[in-house]
DNA sequence: GAGCACTGC
């Protein structure tokens, strides 16, 4: 019971049973609808039936089409439920539109990609793969007869690094556009460019249709030389949105309090969404939620609480889909995964805390930091719809009018608070020099160049002003990894561990496979120390990876040892993907056995950055930007109190944590990068 | 000493 939140558990019962209650303001606060000023194609929205005959953007189609055919570039904002990706790309089969090239329909979620597509192709009676089809990492179903591709972006970006002019499409669809991933936004430059170079060279033209559930559609339309902009009516009901009156100090405590009002009010069988930041509040709440509806036995529906975020076993996150037993009520604690990943039905009530957990970057330290935040109006609006998809329903936000005015109108977009490195080295090998790139927003200029650096130290380009990919760096660019592991993989033959390298970065670029419940803490490390080596976490990760592998049935043993079995799957897919790009590019297969030295000493290559020794009880620097950091708690090596560590990335939360971490020499650092060592000084403690 | 938003190739 070391949580932060544990006080505030026990706290709760008794705050709760005085007059303890927030206030909403309900006057009259509307979504603002599109504006009836300009050309709205469709209007009807309350039919709920599957035949696509029925969905809002089918009356319209010829005026739709009309309006497509007309332009190179069409900007089309579509409210939820209008069937815009479903039913437009249809549409311009239907009319033969890409005559012999295919449509690509973009995604920013695998998922995504392969239900619209399996969707579709129910629609038009045919076998996925066949008219219609799908590419996402891992699969790829799609043949010679395929027309209509649904794929996520990244994918697409792939693909431009093997014909930046991507002729094999005659049109693309952005959809989802609003969400603004750096996938999305690399893309629309690399369209654009590709749309005016065959035109130019009088090439089979490229139609660009970017698809968004945004209202702010002047800043797409300019950056796509004033594109005409079509609008579509949806499908969504009404949400009544309610404001708190006062200021509240405590979003997480609002939250609480809000739902019990709801709760002893609402019918049974309208369930509530909550919206809150993370793993360790949402349980937290959940315990509350659970003592208190103890106290109300009888007096209110029965509760069901259900926690939901990513790192959620598959089967727990299914268990939030099952349909409320008659007569209860469930109430769902999540994160922003259902924001947009994950889409729950009989949602009446949503409960915004107004916060959000988000991952920012600087540069110059090349620190990371995870905050919880404000969110965006757009965000607020986001999850305001998740009322709204089956039935009129209520949302109430924990924060003031005046507070919602004050947010930002829209996220900042991920490229200009991401790491760039992947990003530039991906248009270095597009042959493009992302200081000139045309972006629809820039990341700063100081992001470029810190990346730029980072792939200079790499070896990946020539000088940083003459940014030529040297030949690692164009081997660097075919991984799909953060440059720091391409490099990593790339030297593990001469380290002979290109066997344990594969398992270690397979690992390391997935999602953590320890599964540790708030409950049973101790049992879940207890079976996690089986694993442990003194060197450190990348060789606990192999060591898990290595029993893993050797077994026929594996979901049983994660379970039992609190491994998270689909990110290991995962994994395993990946070091497949990996291993024939090694093969591709000559690099046999070695291994090092145990001699562990070796592997440490190969991620040294790659993370040379990456390197603290300690400076005094608990205490660590970094070698290359001096900043004070901590080893993280998950760490293996949290309690111990190594010289000289490597790790992964640092983390800011509360102090700077350092998270995946090895043990290593300072001597290997001078053997192996001599220059860097020597010009950050490295202490080499000599004994 | 004390903590892990979310995607994606």
């Amino acid at each position: 019971m070391d949580s932060k939140y544990s006080a505030f558990t026990f706290k709760v019962p008794n705050k709760i049973q005085k007059p303890n209650h927030v206030n909403f303001n309900g006057n009259g606060i509307k979504r603002p609808r599109l504006d009836d000023q300009q050309t709205k194609l469709c209007t009807n929205g309350s039919v709920p039936a599957k035949q696509r005959k029925l969905l809002p953007v089918y009356n319209v189609r010829h005026r739709l089409i009309a309006e497509i055919q007309k332009t190179p570039t069409v900007i089309i904002i579509g409210e939820t439920g209008s069937g815009k990706t479903t039913q437009i790309p249809q549409f311009m089969h239907e009319v033969n539109m890409e005559k012999s090239g295919i449509i690509g329909i973009t995604q920013p979620r695998r998922v995504a990609a392969i239900t619209l597509s399996s969707r579709v192709a129910e629609e038009m009676d045919c076998k996925q793969g066949e008219l219609v089809g799908y590419t996402v990492r891992f699969e790829d179903v799609t043949s010679s007869h395929t027309k209509l591709k649904y794929l996520t972006d990244g994918m697409l970006l792939r693909e431009a690094m093997l014909d930046n002019l991507l002729m094999a499409y005659s049109i693309i669809v952005l959809d989802e556009a609003h969400e603004r991933t750096v996938h999305t936004d690399v893309l629309f430059g690399i369209v654009k460019q590709a749309q005016a170079v065959r035109r130019m060279k009088k090439l089979a033209p490229l139609k660009i249709i970017v698809m968004s559930a945004t209202m702010d559609v002047d800043h797409f339309s300019n950056y796509f030389n004033h594109a005409p902009v079509v609008y579509l009516g949806g499908r969504q009901y009404p949400v009544k949105v309610l404001h708190a009156k006062h200021n509240q100090e405590d979003y997480v405590f609002s939250s609480l309090v809000t739902i019990f009002q709801i709760h002893k009010e609402a019918p049974p069988n309208h369930d509530i969404l909550v919206f809150l930041t993370g793993q360790e509040e949402i349980e937290a709440m959940a315990n509350s939620i659970r003592q208190i509806a103890l106290e109300l036995d009888g007096k209110a529906p029965q509760l069901k609480v259900y926690p939901l975020y990513s790192s959620l076993p598959s089967q727990q996150q299914l268990d939030v889909f099952r349909p409320t037993p008659v007569g209860m009520r469930k109430v769902i604690l999540s994160t922003n995964v259902a924001e947009t990943s994950v889409t729950i039905s009989g949602i009446k009530y949503v409960i915004d805390s107004g916060m959000v957990k988000a991952r920012s970057h600087h540069p110059g330290t090349g620190l990371d930091m995870l905050k919880v935040q404000k969110i965006s109006q757009a965000q607020a609006w986001q999850r305001t719809g998740r009322a709204g998809r089956e039935s009129s329903g209520f949302c109430y936000r924990v924060y003031t009018k005046q507070e919602f005015d004050s947010l930002l109108k829209n996220s900042i977009p991920e490229i200009q608070r991401c790491n760039l490195t992947s990003v530039v080295l991906q248009l270095l090998a597009l042959g493009i020099n992302t200081l000139e790139f045309d972006f629809i927003d820039k990341p700063p200029r100081e992001a470029i160049v810190c990346a730029l650096e980072q792939l200079k130290y790499l070896g990946a380009i020539e000088t940083v002003d003459n940014p030529g990919l040297t030949k690692l760096g164009m081997k660097m660019a075919q991984f799909p990894l953060d440059p720091r592991f391409s490099k990593i993989l790339l030297s593990a033959n001469e380290y002979n561990c290109v066997e344990e390298i594969l398992s270690i970065v397979s690992l390391l670029s997935g999602e953590s496979i320890f599964f540790i419940p708030p409950n049973k803490k101790d049992k879940a490390l207890a079976a996690r120390q089986k694993f442990v080596s003194p060197a450190g976490d990348h060789i606990t990760l192999l060591n898990i990876y290595r029993q893993y592998s050797s077994l026929t049935v594996k979901k049983q043993w994660c379970q039992e040892n609190f491994l998270n079995w689909r990110n290991l799957h995962y994994a395993s897919e990946v070091r497949t993907q990996l291993q024939e790009l090694c093969r591709r590019c000559n690099i046999p297969m070695s291994s090092c056995g145990q001699d562990y030295d070796q592997v440490q000493k190969c991620l040294i290559t790659g993370l040379f950055m990456n390197i603290a020794e300690i400076q005094r009880e608990r205490q660590y620097m970094t070698v290359g930007s001096r900043q004070i950091v901590s080893i993280h708690p998950s760490s293996t090596l949290f309690g111990s109190q190594p010289p000289c560590v490597l790790f992964t990335e640092v983390v800011q939360t509360g102090r700077c944590y350092m998270r995946q971490l090895s043990r290593i020499e300072p001597d290997w650092v001078m053997d192996i990068v001599p220059n860097f060592a020597s010009k950050h000084r490295l202490t080499a403690h000599v004994t």
